[in-house]
DNA sequence: ATTAGCACTCGACTAATTTGAGTGCTAATA
DNA sequence: TATTAGCACTCAAATTAGTCGAGTGCTAAT
């Protein structure tokens, strides 16, 4: 059986409906809206053949028809009209991103709420991870008599607290011999040699006490280490509850523990690393929790190279159109915005 | 009609009865437990005697009792046995709570989170205000041409970004006088006139462009102010769900809504001021949101000053007596612990 | 090829009914 | 006098039966 344009269609007409009523189609419904100009039993009949053909269900026999995953996958490959956001839309979101650039993790946070705000449904978006991002510098700062803060800036800020016996001045000493040392890199220049060799300098020359500084260093390594972990923030997870299909109680549940665990959603985001917005359907998912949901994700990138994405979570039927259009919006944004914070552009 | 030692030990069969079950408690229940060795028939006289007095409730006539908020409110204060902590369950609690130590506020986030797993309700941790934070150090990171990251450290560390023209060796000198005359000092200490005399300085002597010192010290000044802003956080908000005096989904959705607006939380947390451990019971909450809920609060302090709370929320027949166990054993470790980051202690 | 017409299906809704947990009262009992 | 067994009564919740109507598929007419 062909696809013709009749057929097609009428495939985003029930698609369209759908979408927003949340009930199955039938066919007196689209034949009234009587924009084909044809009567419901035509439609009926297509209908019939669209579901042959495995676009459309019937969740029983005297129901209206649903799209099926297929019929989704259709619709967002070649049917959807992309939505084009206003000017002013896009305006207010440039000042609202800009409003507020404090850091690059704060601004990415940011980000995701307001493509929660823009489309209503749940975002999750990850952070750069760190091989991209230069050391500018390391401190130590003592913060009581057996504690000292240990902060690495790169284009964010991330710091933790180390108990030491070392003295202020150690500290100062110290400090500088790891900026002698690593700043200018990246994480992944950095060996455990390079580390070795602080602590020879420092315990040598130096004479700081070896069992102090090992101690110190492990700290180092490890925060340096855990450069290369991106962040995952979950926005607007709420949503989910205003959605019909999340009204079993226990479903809605479910998912909210899904989300509450990062390596869930890391792994979740890992799995799309293609170029541009590409929306996953339903079974199309890896989860078996989100079979019934669909998951819309972009990478946002940095020098042309893939740092972070930004997805959004949300009901199978959730309207694609909008959330690519504020998805691409957004990510340009993001785009623009990250070469802003960590280079000269504008 | 008086209160007997009997009446209070059937509303008390009949509280933690109800705590469990979560279903109106009939006198047969009660009698049958035989604790009291009493028969239904008399479990029932009394039963209605509580009624009239106001500790309980009958939903409709042929329905057993729930406790009303009076109720609940005379068991938290006089019939609730007070449940202890088993020792390998504090000290478990000790070992994950100082496992990662790595700055205030990370380990405030965790006692959160436990304070969350020990109970599975919901629970609300402010991060302490900042009038009692003492800076340590101020620095300015250039991290690209026109931008510099601005760093506090107090006992924790802040950081923004701030545009700016100022070269490196600018930021070395204006860092220098920030320090000089910032460091050691408390949010509170600062006026506008030290950051004016801080632009005499730069501006005057080291010769640096009013205009970018100006536009430097107004975000330096921000930052400094928002040092006092306490941060609040959340956790294990989706436990709401698992309770069925939530189950109808709008109501859950308005509580997801209220936990996630930060001001309110301020707003709640701030009502509670007083010493130990306070259960505030159904309409005692001043949210109308919260009238079928309880909420639980206790200060942890610094110093023997009270600087952050720790706040169940939950439904109204919430295990009190575990929540006020595991709120008293959580303040006590976080206590000890923020002494210990702050100071030398241990 | 399209459509009007019609019998048929089946979930959603409503009304009627049954069930049973729980009560309050009364009379018997310790 | 306090307690309890017994029983009639109540009422929400669960079950069943019955109705409604949106929607279908098929057939015959256009």
């Amino acid at each position: 059986m062909e696809l013709n344009d009749r057929k097609k269609m009428i495939l985003q007409a029930i698609i369209d409906e759908y979408i927003v009523s949340a009930e199955p189609v039938g066919s007196r419904a689209i034949s009234k809206k009587n924009e084909l100009g044809l009567s419901s039993a035509t439609i009926r009949n297509e209908m019939a053949d669209l579901e042959e053909m495995g676009f459309l269900i019937q969740p029983h026999t005297s129901a209206g028809r649903i799209p099926s995953d297929v019929g989704y996958r259709f619709y967002v490959n070649s049917l959807m009209h992309r939505y084009k956001m206003g000017i002013e839309a896009i305006e207010q979101l440039e000042r609202e991103l800009r409003s507020k650039i404090t850091r690059l993790d704060k601004t990415i946070m940011r980000a995701g709420y307001l493509a929660a705000a823009l489309t209503d449904y749940t975002t999750v978006i990850s952070t750069p991870v760190g091989e991209s991002m230069e050391i500018n510098k390391l401190d130590l700062v003592p913060i009581s008599d057996d504690a000292v803060m240990f902060i690495i800036v790169t284009r964010t800020v991330k710091s933790r607290m180390i108990k030491t016996q070392l003295t202020a001045d150690e500290c100062t000493i110290v400090a500088q011999v790891l900026n002698n040392m690593l700043a200018g890199k990246t994480a992944e220049d950095i060996s455990y040699d390079t580390i070795h060799e602080i602590e020879k300098i420092c315990c040598g020359k130096l004479g700081i006490e070896p069992k102090v500084m090992i101690n110190l260093l492990h700290f180092v390594y490890e925060s340096i280490s855990e450069l290369d972990d991106g962040e995952i923030y979950v926005e607007n997870a709420k949503s989910i509850l205003k959605y019909p299909e999340y009204r079993d109680i226990d479903k809605a549940r479910e998912i909210f523990s899904f989300l509450e665990d990062k390596n869930n959603l890391k792994k979740l985001v890992a799995q799309t690393d293609n170029e541009g917005i590409k929306a996953k359907i339903g079974t199309e998912n890896e989860p078996e929790i989100l079979k019934d949901s669909s998951l819309v994700t972009v990478n946002y990138s940095l020098d042309g190279k893939a740092v972070g994405k930004l997805a959004v979570i949300g009901p199978k039927r959730m309207n694609y159109s909008q959330v690519f259009a504020s998805l691409d919006l957004i990510s340009n944004e993001i785009d623009k915005l990250i070469g802003y914070i960590s280079k000269d552009e504008e």
